[in-house]
DNA sequence: AAGACGAAAGTGGTTGA
DNA sequence: TCAACAACTTTCGTCTT
């Protein structure tokens, strides 16, 4: 159950039921109408160029800006660099004495470059974030704040003596909770060489020193994507959160797994909407037992006054 | 036969002395 | 640093659909 987003004098409105208001899932594009449930797909960033061009000159002509500058390159996409070609600006060939200056210039560039420790550690640093992020299919956004996390952490010395691997996978994991991403410390475990407590180590001593402010992760980020894989029809999702939200104000939430909050919730919103799933489906991608959504689900319908049967 | 249930024992992390 | 503790897991026998 999909659609497409609707507009009307530039607000964002529901195609099913007319609401305003969506939840949003960065890392798949996704936004859910919190009225309906409904599922539409967005592009909600259009990364093209403003202006129109309908021939090469044109297109030439009002081009402005070179490659985009990326937090995810070394040095930013920013730099210049020495080009091989022995010609000057006009295309002649360079004379003896000024060739060799140039020859000394650029070993001395790429020296600095390729020998700058730093410059070295976050090379080796954003190649294991490309490939952490792209395997766990994680957006640019959170990428590019991963980044920054691990420059700051390299900047005041805190990835000395300690993993470049478990730095990054920490902050990736810290920038996917800044962007409300529901990727859990699990699953980055799993996509590293590092274990989860190790992993968790570093993730504390990043928030700690760099002294970052990182919401809590909260079960209502992880019913967009449970209610995605486990095809719930939209009043289900719309029933989870309302689920998730009385049990935040009664304060029952803290504490607690959110994957056992979320898998319950959900679990609950089946039987009242009649869209049953098993307590091991839920589990498994939630990442918690049955015995958790179990237990979770017994306290949830106590507290909540909620009678699934 | 699959799913749900609940008891019991074990594990890893937090807290407070 | 250690013990107590809550939350969660694993395992297993039993009941329900």
């Amino acid at each position: 159950m999909a659609g497409s987003i609707n507009t009307e004098n530039g607000v964002v409105v529901c195609p099913e039921c007319g609401g305003k208001d969506f939840q949003h899932d960065a890392s798949r594009g996704e936004s859910t109408c919190s009225s309906c449930g409904l599922v539409v797909s967005a592009q909600h960033i259009d990364t093209g160029a403003e202006w129109r061009a309908f021939t090469r000159e044109e297109k030439d002509a009002r081009a402005r800006t070179g490659a985009p500058m990326s937090l995810l390159i070394p040095d930013k996409g920013l730099s210049t660099t020495i080009g091989l070609s022995m010609k000057d600006a006009a295309g002649r060939a360079l004379n003896g004495s000024t060739r060799a200056a140039m020859y000394r210039m650029r070993k001395w560039q790429i020296r600095s470059i390729a020998h700058s420790s730093e410059i070295r550690n976050l090379s080796i640093a954003l190649r294991e974030l490309d490939r952490l992020a792209s395997n766990l299919g994680i957006s640019r956004d959170a990428k590019d704040t991963a980044s920054f996390i691990y420059r700051k952490a390299l900047s005041k010395r805190l990835v000395r003596g300690r993993s470049i691997e478990g730095m990054i996978s920490g902050a990736l994991y810290i920038a996917c909770r800044m962007h409300r991403v529901p990727r859990q410390l699990d699953e980055l475990a799993d996509e590293s060489i590092l274990s989860r407590r190790e992993l968790g180590k570093c993730v504390r001593q990043l928030i700690r020193y760099l002294d970052l402010k990182v919401p809590i992760p909260s079960a209502t980020n992880l019913i967009p994507r449970v209610a995605s894989e486990l095809n719930l029809n939209g009043k289900t999702v719309v029933r989870a959160g309302s689920i998730i939200s009385q049990a935040k104000e009664r304060g029952i939430t803290a504490g607690k797994d959110p994957g056992g909050i979320a898998g319950a919730a959900i679990y609950i919103a089946g039987i009242l909407e009649d869209d049953r799933r098993t307590q091991r489906e839920i589990a498994e991608i939630v990442n918690v037992t049955e015995v958790t959504i179990r237990n979770r689900y017994k306290e949830l319908a106590r507290k909540l006054a909620i009678s699934p049967m």
